[in-house]
Parts: structure tokens; C-alpha cells; sequence
DNA sequence: ACCTGAACACCGTTCAAGT
DNA sequence: ACCTGAACACCGTTCAAGT
């Protein structure tokens, strides 16, 4: 898949020579891909527009990098590094567990269009890699291991990344909400028509959504965490 | 951002003249591209690719149907009412709202490809509109109604999308499990060094998804449809 | 080892022109 | 009203060639 099978990345280019280039090159194309994506969309990414960023030649970025797959793979994993930089800390290990959902859902909205891009490649995963590592040692705190902390995190990270596409979508056009979303007069066959009024005007108007995600992720995390009995838990 | 601007999509078009193709066309294209894409994925469908199926010349299409946009918008809304045929019965309203959630899963991983595509044009809601419509039937029939109503909605289904991605991005590679989902030996880092040996030989192999997505749900739609005092509800 | 220009095979979209 | 061919401005990718 990628261009130069020898090494990927070439990060292993280390320490030769003057000027101290070693192995900075590859970083320095994904950090600018991640500049780009953030100032002006995950759609601007494109080889020729990223070659022109760096004024180099299209075909550089497949020496370093290798194809787009491996330049948004290689800049999701980056940018999820860099999102894990906050601790997690008080409360009982239940609500750690909380908090790093809350974590992972505030930090993918503070750089949406890098997580736009991840889930547009599939890689929300990857995006999220070290924050849900974060997520494993907190449930293992509160007694979850193995399979069940598995479970627990497939469940929680789901719904997370559900809110998250959710959110995304609420961001563009607040218009097509009243045509998609909206059944506002009973839409074209009238199927809301045995819908109570009140509910057909709620549905017209978006929904706090930060706030249903934290009473929904608090049920969740709920049914999967048992409940401190002690306010720490020791192992 | 239509072509033609004049009553889209033509449906408009009815009993003109002989041999009866009034406001055939656009259907007969969205249908081709529906088969086009459950036969041969979302990737598949390019505006030259369907009207080489088709017979006729790229242009056709837009003037029928419109530019990219519209086509994919206009065949996930006709998809999303071919979904929703099959009707909910049984057991309390609460149980109801549950099996709807579950009819959603279900016939959205059948037709996991349109799905795809939906969700790539961000049009999910859009979709399972018919299906989410029903949803609100038996949230009202559970005494749920109004902007609780709507917000009991956004939880569910935002839930029962991170879900339907999560099985989404399984059906790919589950070799690429192995080295992003899965930190096996510890990582690049030995960022897994303090978690449990049966978590991470755990987290080394895939969920049962469904089974996963089945306890989820439950505890959603417990937290936010009250319980069922009588066996029935009557309004 | 590193970087380039030219070329290939695709895209979506527009538009003047046909009937 | 309906459909076409030609053209434009983009893509990602490959490859022989330079230094």
C-alpha cells in the first residue's frame, strides 16, 4: 500500500549528518496536513494543495509518507497523540470513567474537522486511541477487566461517537434541518399526523445537545460500571 | 445547487402523452442507483458510472435528478421509505420503542452499503427518517411527548448510530484491528504497561457487537421512557 | 537517498447545441 | 421538454528521470 516499503515513515532516519533533519521531514508534512485541515476543512486535504502548502513537488509527499490512506492514517494517530495531553483526575473511578467520555467528546468538537476527516477514513478508532486507553485504566480502577471492560468500552465509545457524528451534522446548515429532520406540517404523506402537537414542535427545534449526551453517557456508564461502594477503590 | 430549478426532480411530470413515462425517469434513476450501490458499494456510484448503467449520457442525470447532492439525498430518502415497512407490535410501549431501535440496527446493517453511503453525504436522519418517525409513535404511546420527546429521540438514535458505524468500520480489514484498535504487546509506547493482561487480550479481539448494542440500548431507553406501570397504555 | 515533471485514468460540473 | 458531446477544473497515483 504504501510507496516505500522499506522502513514507512522513514522515521528511523535518525541522528545523521548536520542540520539535524533526521527523521523530522515525515513530521513536518503531517503537522502542516493538520494545520491545513484545521484552518480551512478536512476537504482541503488534498496531495497537489498540501504539496503547494509545503512547496514541494506532489510526488515528495509519497516518498515521505506514502499514499493519502497512509497521510491521514499517519495524521489521525499524530493529532490523537497530541488530544491526550489532559489528566484525568477526582471523584470515584466511576466518574473518571465519565470523564474522560466527556473528555473524548469535548476535545473531538474542539478539533471537528480533524475528527471529521477521522471519521470520513474510519479512523475515529485511531483518533481516539489514547484517550480510550485513558478510558481502560479508569474501568479497570472501578473493578471492570477483561472482557467486560471490552464491552464497557465498546458500548461507551459507540455512543460517544454517535453524539459526535451527531454534533457534526448539526453544524451544517440549520435550513436542511427543517426539510430532513423537520416533519413540520406532517411532511409529504402526512405520516406525523398522529403525532401530538407538542412533539412535532419540539422536533422542529434542535436539541441542547451537550446536555442529552451527559445524561445519556451517564446511563450507560452506569450500566456498566458498578457502583462505588467506597468513595476510592483499591485494588 | 439544483439544475433545474423548476419544480425538482420533475415529479411534477404526471399522465402527459403515450407510453406513460410521465415522471418515471427520476425514479427508474434512483432505483438503478440504489441496485448500483447494494451490488457493487457505495464507491461505486459516479455520475458516469450510473448512466453508462443507464444507457444514457452523464448530462441526463442532472437533468433529472440534479448534481451529486441531490441524487445521493433523493436515493437515501427513497431507501429510507422502502425501510420502513415492517411494523411494531407487542408487548408495553417501552418494549415497543426498544424494538423500533432495534428494527433501525437491523435493516440498516442489511443494507449496510446505502448506509454507508448516507452517512458519508451525512444524511443518517435522513435515512431512518420513517423508521425514527415510528420511534416517536411509541415514545407518545409510552406518555413521552414534547421536547422530551425529541430528546429521548436524539439519545436513542444518536446511540444506535455510533453502533450501526461501529459495525460499519468492523466489516474492514479486521487485520487493521490488530494495529490500531488493539495495542497487543503494549504499544509503540508500552502505553498499555499498567493495564490487566486479560483486558488487553481482551481488547485483541472483537465485541459481540449485537449483543453489546442490545444491553446499550436497554439502559437508554429504560433512563429515558418510564417504566410501564400497566402491561398496556392507553392514551 | 531524495525530489522532480509528465502522464494516466479517473472525478463532478457546465454549456452551447441538437431534436 | 429532453438529451447530447465537448470541455473545464479538479482529483490520486505511477514512473522514468534527474541530482
Amino acid at each position: 500500500m504504501s510507496t516505500n516499503d522499506e522502513g514507512a515513515t522513514n522515521g528511523d532516519r535518525v541522528g545523521t549528518g548536520p542540520g539535524r533533519r533526521a527523521g523530522l521531514e515525515a513530521d513536518e508534512i503531517l503537522d502542516r496536513a493538520i494545520a491545513l485541515v484545521e484552518a480551512e476543512g478536512a476537504d482541503a486535504l488534498t496531495m497537489r494543495r498540501l504539496a503547494a502548502e509545503l512547496g514541494v513537488a506532489t510526488t515528495t509527499i509519497y516518498w515521505h509518507v506514502g499514499n493519502r490512506d497512509d497521510l491521514v492514517t499517519a495524521l489521525v494517530r499524530r493529532h490523537g497523540e497530541r488530544m491526550a495531553r489532559t489528566p484525568v483526575d477526582g471523584g470515584t473511578a466511576r466518574e473518571r470513567v465519565l470523564e474522560v467520555a466527556r473528555l473524548i467528546w469535548r476535545t473531538s468538537l474542539d478539533h471537528r474537522e480533524v475528527t471529521r476527516l477521522a471519521a470520513a477514513h474510519g479512523a475515529s478508532t485511531l483518533h481516539a486511541r489514547r484517550l480510550e486507553l485513558a478510558m481502560a485504566r479508569e474501568l479497570q480502577d472501578a473493578g471492570v477487566v477483561g472482557t467486560a471492560a471490552r464491552d464497557a468500552m465498546r458500548a461507551i465509545t459507540a455512543c460517544v461517537g454517535g453524539f459526535i457524528v451527531a454534533a457534526l451534522r448539526d453544524d451544517l446548515t440549520p435550513e436542511a434541518l427543517r426539510r430532513t429532520t423537520v416533519l413540520a406540517d406532517g411532511g409529504p404523506d402526512g405520516e406525523a399526523a398522529d403525532l401530538d402537537p407538542a412533539t412535532v414542535e419540539a422536533l422542529a427545534e434542535a436539541a441542547d445537545l451537550p446536555a442529552v449526551f451527559d445524561s445519556t453517557l451517564r446511563a450507560v456508564v452506569d450500566s456498566v460500571v458498578p457502583a462505588d461502594l467506597t468513595a476510592h477503590a483499591y485494588l
